[in-house]
DNA sequence: ACCTGTGGCTGATCAC
DNA sequence: GTGATCAGCCAC
């Protein structure tokens, strides 16, 4: 079975291969194991000494906790494996060697390593890992949502509010049980109850929802609050461990949540999933979760979608709509879940990390958890962070010429930063048992298996596994360079990142001269790869290959360059900026120039059109195109959305104001409309805003206004604000146009 | 209580 | 007006 032959690899999937562990929590002194056995759950305590490492045993010493010392071999800098009876005992040792080494180290030595999750440390030093030897499918897994009689906004949770109340509770479990509660027959006391029930009957492993975290679980807790009902939802009938300001890195986005653990079970909000996914570059349209489940053809049948008021007033008077919308929620919310949570639950038999765990992790603390865990395992001792801070070069990047251009051939090198990586045999001097690069290796290897795997495939099931696995390989594999330049992690080394990203420097520019002397005009160059404009001579698919594998030739195995596309032309705009006209007819744009999710949709709408007309050929109809948008601004059948623009809250308001008032940064339009707004927002929430008013004079975030509060009885949309955007968007465009004739010509 | 990197474009603001 | 700076988003 390939299955095993990769997961028998200890360095990916741990020294303990015991199969179908579901969860793994604290108990008294005790580590309890969840195993599923098909419909049955089971469990199994095993004593643990929970650690922590430090550079110098004698650092205790004064502390009432005991603890056994098991030293570490080697040079590194944590030398010494703290070993403690209890949870208790580790954390007061924690305690103590904060208060006795405040700030006498450079934070780059912290003189001991503490890490604060007891499940995380035991999959650390025992090796295991959840799921293994698992089908997705055998997880039990249930998919909840609740309608409130108030319209329900993300980040938004007004329960307190008296009037509102939960008036359907929709349960839909992964083998085929589906359970609708309604208030209309039940008081909420009684719903809750039924909840409570209900959660114990399915047995989950895994509860998800959409905005989970942020509206059903918050909006439960409250109301359950308020009626004196305890949510025993624990496997050991034990309520829900409640974290009010947990945070999730995602990108450069911070995102403000709370964090709900269950004992025994997972929570997984398949709104972060849809995030996670939509990060690694695709492009949804929003991430809600009719726009996610019709993205992926998961949608419900079709039907008209009320708002707001309506759907509650609706709602009160239709038991049976009710039922109907509460329903097909948590139906697409489970088929988001299969599909988007897959590669998730294929990580978790790799990483020592909780399935709810290890997905707001980020990919550099998911790696750097593979090297402590194999470190400790061959009781080695663990360097401490190489962080200099001070920043490196990165890739080169470079726009040749502007302007509509073609054809055009895109070549790149396949994986540069890992084929250099191994090419050159570059890795932390840190890392002195070896492993980065035959970690990266085997990676690399069984992507490769995964995929041919994956093509030769005779079940749905199978392809859909492997290339899963294949996708997962390719994203550690990438996320090696990261983690190397990181400056928080223990294996991490600027210095040799900066070398992998020299060589990759010298690798593209002898590309663009290889190119060059072939009599081809590289056009945009970034990092890895080159949009070209190929040699008279060879327009044929089969000598721009040939020519392209001759480029190849010129450099060591490992390092392959590949033919990546051709295009009937491009819009070459900036670096990082252009457009491509595929040979049947498909257009791809790219850089946030030309294509932002931020930009007003009425802006990206025009430049969509006018970059079709460049790449066509038809400059001549910009122009009429131009002022029949002007024309739809000035039309009294306006609409807000057309104009109005999304923002994403990348910190919490409060510290948006303290940051202000300290003059670190400036007004901002999203921010002053959370400031001014009744409900509570946090980092990670979206505004969508219009500029109102009519005057020049004013600013942006002095006249903005939420989307929700525009009166299309009273419109106040600032036109000549947006009319100027418009102009000044034709005119980043004008010097691609056909050429009007000026008076010189005459 | 958390964290993978650099390069580049644009709009908004603000000091000059 | 101009340039500097910040924030947001994107390419790789």
């Amino acid at each position: 079975m390939p299955h095993t032959l990769i997961e028998q690899n200890p360095l990916l999937f741990g020294h303990d291969e015991r199969p179908s562990i579901i969860a793994i929590e604290p108990a008294g002194h005790f580590i309890r194991l969840f195993f599923r056995n098909g419909e049955r759950v089971t469990f199994h305590d095993e004593p643990f000494q929970p650690f922590i490492l430090v550079n110098n045993p004698a650092l205790l010493s004064g502390c009432r906790a005991p603890c056994t010392v098991r030293p570490l071999t080697g040079e590194g800098f944590y030398r010494f494996q703290l070993l403690f009876d209890t949870w208790s005992d580790c954390l007061t040792a924690r305690d103590f060697l904060v208060t006795k080494t405040a700030g006498n180290h450079p934070s780059s030595e912290a003189p001991f390593l503490f890490l604060s999750d007891l499940s995380h440390q035991y999959m650390l030093s025992s090796g295991t890992t959840l799921f293994k030897g698992m089908e997705f499918s055998e997880l039990r897994c249930l998919a909840l949502d609740i309608e409130t009689d108030c319209a329900e906004g993300y980040g938004f949770s007004n329960a307190d509010r008296a009037e509102d109340r939960i008036i359907s509770i929709a349960l839909k479990d992964s083998h085929g049980g589906e359970l609708v509660l309604q208030g209309d027959q039940l008081g909420e006391a009684e719903l809750l109850s039924a909840l409570n029930k209900a959660i114990h009957d399915f047995d989950p492993d895994v509860i998800t929802g959409h905005n989970i975290f942020r509206f059903d679980l918050e909006y439960i807790g409250r109301r359950a609050e308020r009626h004196g009902i305890r949510l025993n939802w624990g496997r050991n009938g034990s309520a829900p461990h409640h974290t009010p300001h947990a945070r999730w890195n995602l990108a450069e986005k911070t995102m403000d949540y709370p964090r709900w653990d269950i004992y025994g079970r997972h929570i997984i909000d398949t709104y972060f999933l849809v995030l996670l996914y939509d990060t690694a570059g695709r492009n949804l349209e929003s991430h809600g979760l009719k726009a996610a489940a019709r993205h992926f053809g998961l949608a419900a049948e079709d039907r008209t979608y009320l708002d707001g008021e309506h759907i509650s007033s609706t709602f009160r008077q239709d038991p049976e709509l009710l039922y109907r919308y509460n329903m097909d929620d948590v139906r697409e919310t489970l088929a988001l879940f299969r599909l988007l949570g897959y590669p998730w639950f294929l990580q978790s038999r790799i990483f020592p990390y909780s399935f709810q765990s290890c997905l707001v992790r980020g990919n550099g603390t998911r790696i750097n958890a593979l090297f402590l865990r194999e470190y400790l395992h061959r009781g080695h001792a663990i360097p401490a962070r190489a962080a200099t801070g001070a920043p490196f070069e990165g890739g080169y990047t470079e726009l040749r010429r502007q302007g509509i251009i073609g054809p055009i051939v895109h070549c790149d090198v396949a994986s540069l930063y890992p084929s250099l990586m191994l090419t050159y045999r570059l890795a932390p001097p840190g890392d002195t048992l070896g492993l980065f690069l035959p970690m990266l290796a085997d990676l690399r290897r069984f992507r490769l298996t995964a995929k041919q795997m994956a093509s030769r495939a005779e079940t749905t099931a199978d392809r859909h596994y492997f290339n899963a696995l294949q996708q997962l390989f390719k994203v550690l594999i990438n996320s090696f360079y990261g983690y190397l330049g990181s400056t928080q992690h223990n294996f991490s080394d600027q210095g040799v990142a900066a070398e992998v990203t020299r060589l990759g420097r010298v690798t593209i520019k002898e590309m663009i001269e290889l190119l060059q002397a072939a009599g081809a005009e590289p056009i945009e160059i970034d990092t890895d790869g080159i949009y070209f404009r190929p040699p008279d001579r060879c327009q044929s698919a089969g000598e721009v290959q040939e020519l392209v594998r001759q480029v190849s030739a010129a450099f060591p195995p490992g390092i392959e360059v590949e033919l990546d596309g051709r295009y009937q032309s491009m819009f070459a705009y900036k670096s990082k900026n252009y457009a491509l006209l595929g040979d049947d007819g498909t257009i791809v744009i790219r850089g946030s120039a030309l294509r932002s999710r931020g930009v007003e949709p009425f802006l990206r709408e025009f430049m969509g059109e006018v970059i079709e007309r460049l790449l066509t050929g038809k400059g001549t109809e910009v122009e009429p195109l131009f002022d029949h948008y002007l024309a739809r601004l000035r039309s009294a059948q306006l609409e807000v959305s057309w104009v109005a623009r999304s923002e994403t809250l990348t910190e919490s308001p409060a510290r948006y104001r303290s940051k202000l008032q300290a003059g670190k940064r400036n007004h901002s339009a999203p921010f002053e409309i959370a400031l001014a707004s009744e409900r509570p927002y946090n980092a990670g929430d979206r505004i969508t805003y219009y500029v109102s008013g009519s005057g020049k004079g004013g600013t942006a975030y002095g006249q903005c206004r939420p989307i929700t509060a525009f009166d299309p009885l009273h419109p106040d949309i600032n036109i000549s604000y947006y009319r100027d955007k418009l102009h000044h968007i034709l005119k980043r465009f004008e010097p691609f146009l056909p050429q009007e004739p000026t008076l010189f010509d005459l």
